[in-house]
Parts: C-alpha cells; sequence; structure tokens
DNA sequence: AGAGTGATGTTCT
DNA sequence: GAACATCACTCTA
C-alpha cells in the first residue's frame, strides 16, 4: 500500500480538493476517509493564512505540495491541512471524515459515542488521528507517521461557501470552495452546500 | 432548530 | 492585547 505520489498535490488546490474527497489518511492503526474538505489558494485568497506574508507558522505552505500544515486553532483545535502546488502558499483543509479502520480507538480519543457526528469538524478529525503542530511539514508521501492514500472516490460532490472566514474578503468568504462527499453523513453544516455543478441551493 | 457562551493557548501586531 | 479556518454545552422555542 503506497502513499499518493507527491506529483498528485502539485496542482491548483481546489482540484486537488475535490479529488481529496474519498482518500484515506493514515496515522499508526486508524484510518480514515476524508469527507469533507475547503481549498485555500494563496497570498489572493484573504481567508487564505499567506494572505498577510510568510510566517514561522505557515512556512510549510509556502513549499512544495504533499507536506502537511498543521496548526492550533482556538487554543485546542489541531487543524489539518494538504499543501498544493509548488510555492504557491494553498492547501486544503480536512474538515470532516469517516472511520475506515481503528474505530475504538478514534472512540476513546474523541470521547464521543459513534454516530454521524464523530469527525464532523476540522478539530474532531485532529483528536481522532492524535496530531500536534510538532507534525506540521510532515511529508504525506513517504511511508510512517501520517501518509495519504488512494481510497474510495466520491460519486457525487456538494459545494458552498467556506466556513469561519468572517475575516475575509466579501468575494472570497463567497467562493464556493467547501466540497463534501454527497454520500455521506459526516458532513458539517450540510444544508448550506449544493450540487457542484448548480452551487449552493438557497 | 437556533442563539449564546466559555474553554484554551499560540501567533502576530 | 486581540484575534483565531472550533467544540460542546446550555438555554429558549
Amino acid at each position: 500500500m503506497m502513499p499518493l505520489p507527491q506529483s498528485w498535490y502539485l496542482r491548483d488546490a481546489a482540484q486537488v480538493a475535490r479529488e481529496l474527497l474519498g482518500t484515506h489518511i493514515c496515522r499508526g492503526r486508524v484510518v480514515l476517509r476524508v469527507t469533507e474538505v475547503e481549498a485555500y489558494l494563496g497570498p489572493d485568497d484573504s481567508a487564505c493564512h499567506t494572505s498577510r506574508g510568510r510566517t514561522a507558522r505557515n512556512a510549510p505552505m509556502w513549499g512544495p505540495g504533499g507536506h502537511a500544515y498543521i496548526y492550533l486553532c482556538y487554543g485546542m483545535h489541531n487543524m489539518l491541512n494538504v499543501v498544493t502546488g509548488d510555492g504557491d502558499g494553498a492547501a486544503v483543509l480536512i474538515r470532516s471524515c469517516e472511520v475506515v479502520r481503528g474505530l475504538p480507538l478514534v472512540l476513546q480519543r474523541r470521547g464521543a459515542q459513534q454516530g454521524p457526528g464523530l469527525l464532523a469538524g476540522p478539530g474532531k478529525v485532529g483528536q481522532a488521528l492524535d496530531l500536534s503542530t510538532a507534525l506540521s511539514g510532515h511529508a504525506l508521501f513517504t511511508r510512517g507517521g501520517l501518509t495519504l492514500h488512494w481510497g474510495t472516490p466520491a460519486t457525487c460532490i456538494l459545494a458552498g461557501r467556506r466556513v469561519g472566514i468572517d475575516y475575509a474578503q466579501p468575494r472570497d468568504r463567497n467562493a464556493l470552495l467547501r466540497f463534501a462527499d454527497a454520500d455521506s453523513s459526516a458532513v458539517t453544516r450540510r444544508r448550506e452546500l449544493g450540487s457542484l455543478s448548480r452551487g449552493p441551493a438557497a
């Protein structure tokens, strides 16, 4: 079982984001299937962390794709992003997942019961994978630690606006850069999503 | 179903 | 010192 090659990541963030749906994240004995993501396009995207320049924290985003960018949010949530392109300052946030393997360990780490909301939300994904900022910059395309593999792609994709970016410009707040597997119940704020081709409902 | 709120700590101004 | 790509819990309906 080989991880996806680095070349797979060296493309536009929105494109990688859609193809990321259905892939498998492997960490120790836990395997998760990605069901919801958000694309952050680079310095020109006011919602993106790189839009306010290079810092020690966002350094991995300025490098080549295929590496993790992990940061601490609200003092307690470790958010997992996948760097895309090459020097683009772009990445894809992993927002929700389904458990493929290692359910007992995931339940223990989450301190929750099994259900559709178990891994719906980026903080929950970070907790289930036992992530920390020490793993930021880790290569996802080489064996060991934290890797990304081919899985079961989504047959139907939903799209909508990104969550929690009220500080961004209206154009970037309204961009349809959140994507989800239409056939999964592990998705946040589902009613705000529409079909990919037709845009969000309401 | 929806609004409100406290927890918690690193990063950047 | 403010902001922060959140979560879980408590109300009110």
